[in-house]
DNA sequence: ACGGTCCCTCAAATCGATTCGACATCACTG
DNA sequence: CAGTGATGTCGAATCGATTTGAGGGACCGT
């Protein structure tokens, strides 16, 4: 048995010849190799990176940004012989809080990848079990992996951006405060339920350039649909915005789809800036003016902070760079006089 | 340990307070439930199915079909305590024929989402280890399950639909031909090498209303990019064909969208049909005519052929019926006198 | 012929849970 | 009080691979 396992292994001194002799008599009695239920058993390892995919898979797989950085992170596990296992986030609130696949599924590490807010119950759930875990774009704890980039930053630089155009009158559309998802302008009142990191750090940034926007629309899913809905309720009043500082690119998009509804010309009336730097072809001819993150990256900063778990290192913690890419979407703000 | 066993998993015999007490204790111990690999090998079943996604992640994401039967598939496996699996196709021509995943992760039953050729290495590697096979849109075979819709049926009805509307030119842009995929107008003598089952079947019931088209061009993959060469070429040249029955729905978008650029109107000079009865909201106002096929259904179908299979049931052949869904891209053959 | 390498064989422990049978309790019931 | 269930305890086997250590040939050079 020794001999045949490191036939199948590879690890350990072993003459080309019997290897050949094991492989052909397993070949012979229909033996496919070691079973790896059994290996995995005595290895103690699973070889599988479980992946929280935000929601139900419908919704966050429309999202590019989520598909890119997975990729990104299958790219980079595939050669550390590591599997994905695909894990439903908390789609429905009325079910449990954490797909019980959270709780029971074997896997060696776990990556939320919509960072999630302070007090999520998937953080608790994979605690008490004792599962390394890497978070995306969340807030950093002691113990656990951070993968992000310079959210704050990034849209610092997109809102200065706007300042040099001379606009004073800047909205913001952002990611859902929490985990209720509301839709809708954000009451002065309701900045102190901002759990969702990704969306507070981004805000920060804004006041960061020393702008206080004149509104604030909050969106349940970063969808073109509800950046739409977003745009035409904040132009469509009046005292309307002359820019609008979008949270994503798909949101902006929808903001830019419901200025031209309304008549509008982007950027002569209204400058629309985003965040991600996807390539939107829909847009043609006009190219978003967006804050680039390095998406693909991010998925493989993912692998090497799953890595270092593996490796027996503690957590570790990233942040990459990003760059504000200038379109066509923002220009001099209109004469409002 | 007996005891132990029975109040974590419920089977069997214990009164209330003794599972209490040892689940105090547990708590007490910092023991956090089974261990899931001990769990596995002894059941024999890792509760994990492995899917096969075609080519990389990133580009089959982007295909709203995948993702959507995906989608499917995922909530009816979730309530049967299975979890998915990811496994990247071969997408690398150069690179290893078939994942490493697909020949030593622990799986129950694979899936492959986007069936593949006759010769796929990929279904030799599953027998080879004794998998169970579910094929998406495949070729059947006695030991694999499969789940398919009708295709050649529906192909059949959206081409009588031009038909009726008097077009005799008819051209038809389809999937890839084989694992090559190439991409251009398909010389004659190709059609002896037509892999893919699925562009077989749809070119098949183009075949079966009685149209032999004018042109058939290949594309290697179903994105609006490809659709957008395949429509430029197509209605560029001398002698257009007055209709383009698609094989796939972005397909057919993106030969909506050249035809646009090149100043034909749609339908009024060109009719196009598509496949898959997606929501193409960029197409905005015009709706594509297009066979709608069930893809949450598809999903749970593929679920449902997995349970048989760990239910002890032999490989079952489920078939979804599809409709003609008539939009605004088709419309009464142009006078070309 | 002898010491020394290599490589192979064999037996046994281990990973952690499930499950089975035998047996011990205990509370009821007739 | 004996009989009957329901439930808990204990020991042992099992799932399948990995790994270690002891020992045995085969072959090398001297």
């Amino acid at each position: 048995m020794s001999t045949a396992s490191l036939a199948f292994s590879g690890a350990g001194p072993i003459a080309a010849a019997t290897r050949q002799r094991v492989l052909d008599a397993a070949a012979a009695l229909g033996y496919s190799g070691p079973n790896p239920l059994g290996r995995q058993l005595r290895r103690g390892r699973s070889g599988i990176v479980g992946v929280v995919v935000g929601d139900s898979l419908r919704r966050s797989f429309r999202d590019p940004v989520s598909v890119q950085v997975l990729d990104g992170l299958v790219s980079t596990l595939g050669p550390l012989d590591l599997g994905v296992l695909l894990i439903p986030g908390s789609s429905d609130p009325s079910g449990p809080a954490v797909d019980p696949l959270l709780e029971t599924a074997a896997m060696d590490v776990a990556v939320i990848m919509w960072g999630g807010t302070t007090d999520d119950p998937m953080l608790g759930a994979l605690r008490r079990r004792g599962t390394p875990t890497v978070l995306v774009e969340g807030q950093h704890a002691p113990d656990v992996a951070t993968v992000g980039i310079d959210d704050r930053g990034g849209m610092r630089q997109a809102t200065e951006h706007l300042l040099e155009l001379g606009h004073t009158r800047i909205a913001s559309v952002t990611l859902p405060f929490d985990r209720c998802r509301g839709e809708g302008l954000v009451p002065p009142d309701q900045m102190d339920h901002l759990d969702w990191e990704i969306t507070r750090r981004r805000l920060a940034g804004v006041t960061d350039a020393g702008v206080t926007p004149v509104a604030i629309w909050e969106t349940p899913a970063s969808l073109v649909e509800h950046g739409r809905t977003a745009g035409t309720a904040l132009l469509s009043g009046p005292d309307r915005p002359t820019a609008i500082a979008c949270q994503s690119d798909l949101l902006a998009s929808g903001v830019v789809l419901a200025a031209r509804e309304l008549g509008l010309r982007v950027p002569e009336d209204v400058s629309v800036s985003g965040f991600d730097g996807l390539d939107l072809p829909w847009l043609a001819p006009d190219v978003l003016t967006t804050v680039v993150q390095p998406l693909a990256e991010k998925g493989a900063a993912v692998g090497h902070a799953v890595e270092d778990f593996l490796s027996g290192a503690g957590p570790s913690r990233r942040e990459l760079a990003v760059t504000l890419r200038i379109g066509t979407t923002t220009g001099p703000a209109p004469d409002l006089s």
